[in-house]
RNA sequence: GCCCGAGUGGCGGAACAGGUAGACGCAACGGACUUAAAAUCCGUUGUCCUUACGGGCGUGUCGGUUCGACUCCGACCUCGGGCACCA
């Protein structure tokens, strides 16, 4: 018998799989669509186990549906703009282009190896002209609709990037990317207006009955709703400040009034006054602070009085104004009401600086006049508040918010934390902003006719200096679209997520050259059925394709308001304990186990050792284990072939029956396991049922194999392994005599009668331990189950001088005497 | 600090709806085949006591609910992740 040659096999059939475009789909509105879609690589020179883990378990989905006869959009692309690309070009003086374009040249060879279903002739490379044109023209849009926006502001800088980088992208204060320490620099720049959203994102979080709880907590953290009101305060001068409060009903315990370093009316107040050069040398401290120690909770709190007072609205009272490292400009108004009676950071602030504390919520019970020794932050009745004293706080936030609306200091509203997304990044391999500078007519969008901006390829890369496009004097001028006068191009290019947030609208028409996609396509395909990918993108990248999908949705371009029903979050690939890292060295190469047994093996070996959520833990003798396992189908099913050409029994005996129940059961199983992402134990069961094959054999020496029998575990072993091992599938499928692939076989389904077995061992328990266990009929009655259990003799030790009190039954299955 | 998630053999992991804990695989050990090895096939394998029959103990810890708990409830410990002065 000829052994199992992988490396002949796999190669043979990507390529018959390739020239007969059995993956390749259209839209055809009288079936059933699934779209399957794993995130897309980046192509950063080599797939890694990563990659292999999230493509197997979206192959495995996608071959699945095929076969229950869905029509299966499974297409791939790279993600291929960004600044490895450029640092690849400064360390080794590769353009960042040909360098991008090597590795997917590389990456695709190493998919295509791997044996995936994808719908190659849908490939994206967001690169390309063709591609990065239309995410300029939907800057455009989003310009037209108000949701794009200029400005100057602090952003977060990150020096080793050289670029600046979205709030979400700064974790625990650096850069997301090269762990450098974020500064703040002001600049002029652009930004999507995600904000207007805000609301939209979080509520239908809710509608994502497919997504990890988990992924929506964080979403819903990172938009940070809250609810309260804003609260005008007067200075002297008849200028007004507003706060964002939660509390308005501790209104009366505002004792003083606090705004952060730098707010913008600092200088205004403190100008020529003896303050100004305390309060100058303050600010001058906190701007020197790097983000994560003005961040830190853990911190002591520092503050410095500006010398001017505010009025509080509901009782006129005069309170002082200090600067307060705590208040953060990006957050409500930069300014804060404090009420140090009811707010542990105020209650510290107060403490440090001697200023009053003046409860005005009260626990029932208590007495808080004596002086408190915390903030007190829970409920109570409300004191020492004017017309307001004796209310419930929670009515008092009502009462105090409508009273200060009648005056027109006040208002209900919802604060967010979500902030607008940056979207401008100082760098050259990114799609580049469509927007001309003249002195004329002031900031002119490119007109539509004139896109795309095309990304020039001469450019010097240095590793210092910003972006190559401001040194780039054909690209920088620019005919003024407005007046035909001289311009100046913008040289900033976009944040890469913009690339990544509309990409999988993009796959429904890949070749669409009027519009960035077809709607009707889109509409057939989308939204998208189940995406696959990493936990890290939970926020950012989740965010931002929900908020464009959105948009889109409100331009009339596609009819999805979410643009992913479900979703796996894919857990990481890890080696002794630690996740694969270079710096590390347990690095394992897929292309070594490739070479060493195959795609299949690699595939099924990571789809069994773990279930997809989980962490994964490499094992190279787990491997083998997955490789000897698919020597054991070669072997059996090959088997089963020669006992078929000379055998020809066709009665059914118990032995025949028992694996023709196992071969139902399996199908049952293995069903269910992949609708449930159970892939480890769905591969477990048809290990048993290789097993039970082999046992088969043993059963029934050399005479009486039931050929008929051998047919149905041929047929239905294959088919259900096709997903997962696809290629030894295939090849087996066709050595019994199938001229039609088994990836468009129908999936196979399971008798229910014939899976049911026809014994069933009772388990026999006193007190809910198991003390026998008895091999009865399936159908037995309660009663019978009973008096077997009763009359059974192991028993008698455990009842006899006792008094039996009561007797459970679970019906076919257990027996449980409780006795005393 | 707050919010999630997870703790099961030597290891990766099963147990879907409270009902046989440890499926399947790895490793280990034994047997068959072989001149031998590899490969393969067949077994054993939670732990303790017992020659055996059999029994005790066992799912991070402590308690509770239940005839019966890996599963439900309460408290705690450890690990992983997210957020972290958000007014």
């Amino acid at each position: 018998m000829e052994k199992y040659d992988f490396a002949e096999i796999e190669e043979k059939w990507q390529r018959k799989w390739e020239e007969s475009k059995i993956y390749e789909v259209s839209e055809d509105p009288k079936l059933s669509k699934k779209y399957i879609l794993e995130m897309f690589p980046y192509p950063s020179g080599n797939i890694h186990m990563g990659h292999v883990r999230n493509y197997s378990i979206g192959d495995v989905v996608a071959r699945y549906n095929r076969m229950k006869g869905y029509n299966v959009l499974h297409p791939i692309g790279y993600d291929a703009f960004g600044m490895p690309a450029e640092n690849a070009a400064i360390e080794r003086g590769i353009h960042p282009k040909n360098w991008t374009i090597k590795n997917i040249n590389t990456m695709r060879l190493q998919l295509r190896r791997l044996g995936l279903s994808y719908n190659w002739d849908r490939e994206i490379i967001t690169c390309e002209p063709d591609y990065y044109k239309w995410g300029q023209w939907l800057f455009l849009q989003f310009y037209k609709r108000g949701l794009v926006y200029r400005k100057k502001s602090k952003v977060n800088w990150c020096s080793s990037c050289e670029t600046v980088l979205a709030n979400e992208q700064v974790e625990s204060g650096c850069c997301w990317r090269c762990g450098t320490l974020v500064q703040q620099k002001e600049l002029e720049q652009w930004f999507f207006k995600i904000t207007d959203y805000a609301e939209r994102l979080l509520n239908d979080l809710d509608e994502l009955s497919g997504w990890p709880e988990r992924v929506k907590v964080m979403q819903r953290n990172w938009i940070g709703r809250s609810e309260g009101a804003w609260v005008k305060f007067s200075l002297k001068g008849g200028q007004t400040i507003t706060v964002f409060t939660t509390r308005p009903d501790t209104l009366f315990g505002c004792t003083f009034f606090l705004l952060a370093p730098e707010h913008p009316l600092v200088d205004e107040l403190v100008k020529g006054t003896s303050y100004e050069n305390t309060v100058k040398e303050f600010r001058n401290k906190v701007a020197e602070q790097t983000e994560i120690d003005r961040t830190s909770a853990e911190i002591e709190k520092n503050g410095c009085f500006t010398g001017s007072y505010v009025i509080n609205p509901v009782n006129g009272k005069e309170v002082p104004i200090w600067l307060a490292d705590y208040v953060l400009m990006g957050y409500g108004t930069g300014a804060v009401m404090a009420v140090p009676a009811h707010d542990e950071r105020d209650f510290f602030f107060a403490k440090k600086y001697n200023l009053p504390i003046e409860p005005v919520i009260q626990l029932a019970g208590e007495d808080f006049s004596s002086g408190l020794d915390e903030a007190y932050t829970g409920e109570g009745i409300m004191i020492n508040s004017g017309q307001f004293t004796g209310m419930c706080n929670k009515e008092g936030i009502k009462a105090v918010t409508d009273f200060l609306k009648k005056q027109g200091k006040g208002e209900f509203t919802v604060n967010y934390r979500l902030r607008d997304w940056l979207i401008s990044r100082q760098r050259y391999w990114g799609n580049p902003i469509p927007v001309i500078y003249c002195d004329k007519c002031g900031v002119v969008p490119v007109p539509e006719k004139d896109l795309p901006v095309i990304l020039p390829d001469d450019v010097e890369i240095t590793e210092k200096g910003g972006s190559p496009l401001a040194k780039h004097e054909s690209f920088i001028n620019a005919v003024c679209p407005r007046c035909s006068g001289p311009a100046k191009r913008e040289t900033d290019t976009m944040d890469t997520f913009t690339c990544s947030s509309w990409y999988f609208l993009r796959y429904a028409s890949p070749h669409e050259d009027k519009s960035p996609f077809d709607a009707k396509a889109a509409n057939y395909w989308m939204p998208v059925d189940q995406y696959i990918g990493g936990i890290e993108h939970a926020v950012m990248h989740l965010l931002y394709s929900r908020f464009f999908t959105k948009v889109l949705k409100d331009m009339n371009f596609c009819e999805a308001e979410e643009p992913f029903t479900n979703l796996l979050t894919q857990g990481m690939v890890i080696k002794d304990g630690a996740k694969m890292s270079k710096s590390k060295g347990n690095v394992v190469d897929p292309n070594e186990i490739i070479k060493t047994y195959g795609a299949d093996t690699a595939r099924l070996f990571i789809l069994f050792a773990s279930p997809p959520e989980k962490e994964l833990e490499w094992s190279d003798q787990g491997v083998q284990g997955s490789y000897r396992f698919l020597n054991r189908v070669w072997r059996i099913v090959r088997k089963n072939i020669e006992y078929l050409k000379s055998q020809d029994v066709n009665e059914f005996d118990n032995i025949d029956k028992e694996l023709l129940r196992i071969v139902h059961r399996t199908i049952k199983k293995v069903t269910g396991d992949i609708k449930r992402f159970n892939l480890n134990t769905a591969i477990s069961a048809i290990m048993e049922l290789v097993n039970a094959n082999y046992k088969y054999y043993d059963n029934k020496g050399e005479s009486g194999i039931n050929s008929k029998l051998l047919v149905e575990v041929n047929e239905k072993l294959l088919l259900l392994l096709a997903p997962f091992a696809p290629h030894i599938a295939e090849e087996l499928w066709e050595m019994t005599g199938n001229a039609k692939s088994i990836h468009l076989a129908d999936w196979p389904f399971f008798d229910e009668k014939l899976a049911k077995a026809e014994e069933i061992t009772l388990v026999v328990q006193v007190n809910g331990k198991v003390r026998d266990k008895i091999t009865v009929p399936a159908d037995i009655e309660e009663k019978e189950m009973k008096e077997i259990a009763l009359s059974s003799k192991r028993l008698k030790q455990f009842i006899q001088r006792k008094e039996v009190a009561k007797v459970i039954i679970v019906p076919k299955k257990l027996v449980n005497v409780v006795v005393r």
